[in-house]
DNA sequence: CGGACCTTTGAAGACATTCAAGGCCTGTGG
DNA sequence: CCACAGGCCTTGAATGTCTTCAAAGGTCCG
């Protein structure tokens, strides 16, 4: 069974608040839900789980590693929507036009459990509280796009890497690992095009984050040196030096 | 019975797709669907319909008018999230955890139809072809998330705005009005927000379009001259001037 | 008529982008 | 094992877009 925890923290993320407890399931439920979950074999990294124009069949959960959603706009460039770690829920954006408008590929070695969205439904048909958790399972997808369109919309290239490196942080947290040392399964380029920036800002902040000595900083690993001075530079619109 | 339409044609839209036709309701279901939706008295401009924190009891759909909804943010400011014509549905972002976490006011004299959640929610319940239709409906909003974060993420200011005249053109032609002479009920403030852009930065920038002919501006009155031209600017990186 | 608010316009400045080059790491083939 | 090609990442300098600051014109409503 995949588990999943509680509450998402800040935007950049939709988790699935642990399919199992805090919804009153019995174990006979529970064992219907998990009889048509699908494990599916590790996908290797950058390997698709499905792609833009595909009919939509499942929502996905992630159990382990990172997947990437992203579309192509009209200019030809790769624009990330989201990125979801273990416990997170994916593939929503197909269900409203039966076909999914994202393509969602594996951004390391990554294994994911396909829920069917044709027995999900008929399950919860019979069974009110699935149903009514799969609607806030959405809705937070929805909280947390809403987030991410409020730091798109009003902040600085500090402001929007520190929400996503504390986001990250607190995603795994909840995994059960280190909140201060992170390793990032994205590249630059996948950070940039998510955060409305060029790979050379993201770069240059991430420079001027391990000058001031909030982060150390290793390619793809990152370690919070300052979690304090990330956040308060969120909430303020002037800034110390 | 408060009607709408189908497919959301760009983003910055949630339409609810004609509750009634599409899905295979029969008259009895409707019936039952329609008893307990709340037609309230009309919303004067500035009138909330729902504050953040509030708990959450229901979506809405516009009827006529229309809404904004948005968040404070940490630094005060203001930060429009979405606005809302006839035929859309909001307030799905506090389903997740029970309470609203945006405000919602009319931008003019509006009228809206509250749909108790515990209500659609039983009713689905009963009728799948409902709780279907519902799971579609948040989906779509979305969609438009989504579509949105893209724009913010990878658009200039000229794309942004242009990018949001064309689909209230869309959406103001959906409800049977011109698609080129459109009335806008936000401020300059409420659209910049939204957009992620100053206000100085709207003005100047549907004055350049005014100069070039796209649109001829008169206040809260546009007329969009050259739509081509506007659609022209969303698609390529370099533009005619 | 006066004041508040919204909008427009200008000039200066900041922040992020663009362009360009170099470094580093990885995998491949000699 | 080393050489080399190709990513990816970093850094610098110049440019540009958007913002900030400032002021003035409009409009609405008392």
């Amino acid at each position: 069974m995949f588990v999943g925890f509680e509450r998402p923290l800040s935007c950049h993320s939709c988790r699935i608040s642990s399919l199992c407890l805090p919804l009153g399931l019995n174990a006979d439920d529970l064992y219907k839900l998990d009889e048509f979950i699908q494990r599916k074999k590790p996908l290797q990294p950058r390997e698709g789980v499905y792609f833009s124009g595909d009919p939509f069949t499942s929502v996905y959960a992630v159990r382990s590693g990172s997947i990437k959603c992203f579309c192509i706009d009209s200019d030809g460039r790769e624009q990330v929507t989201g990125f979801y770690f273990p416990g997170e829920v994916f593939g929503w954006d197909g269900l409203a036009d039966e076909q999914y408008q994202k393509t969602a590929i594996a951004l390391e070695t990554t294994s994911v459990c396909q829920i069917p969205y044709e027995q999900l439904d008929e399950l919860g048909n019979s069974i009110p509280s699935i149903q009514r958790y799969m609607m806030k399972l959405i809705s937070r997808e929805i909280n947390a796009d809403q987030r991410l369109i409020a730091l798109l919309a009003g902040s600085s290239a500090q402001q929007k890497l520190s929400s996503l490196l504390l986001s990250i942080s607190d995603r795994r947290a909840l995994q059960g690992l280190s909140s201060t040392r992170i390793w990032l399964p994205m590249s630059r380029g996948e950070i940039s095009s998510y955060l409305g920036l060029t790979v050379e800002t993201v770069s240059r902040v991430l420079g001027h984050f391990q000058r001031n000595k909030y982060l150390s900083v290793n390619k793809k690993e990152i370690e919070i040196l300052d979690k304090q001075a990330l956040r308060d530079l969120m909430h303020s619109t002037e800034e110390v030096e």
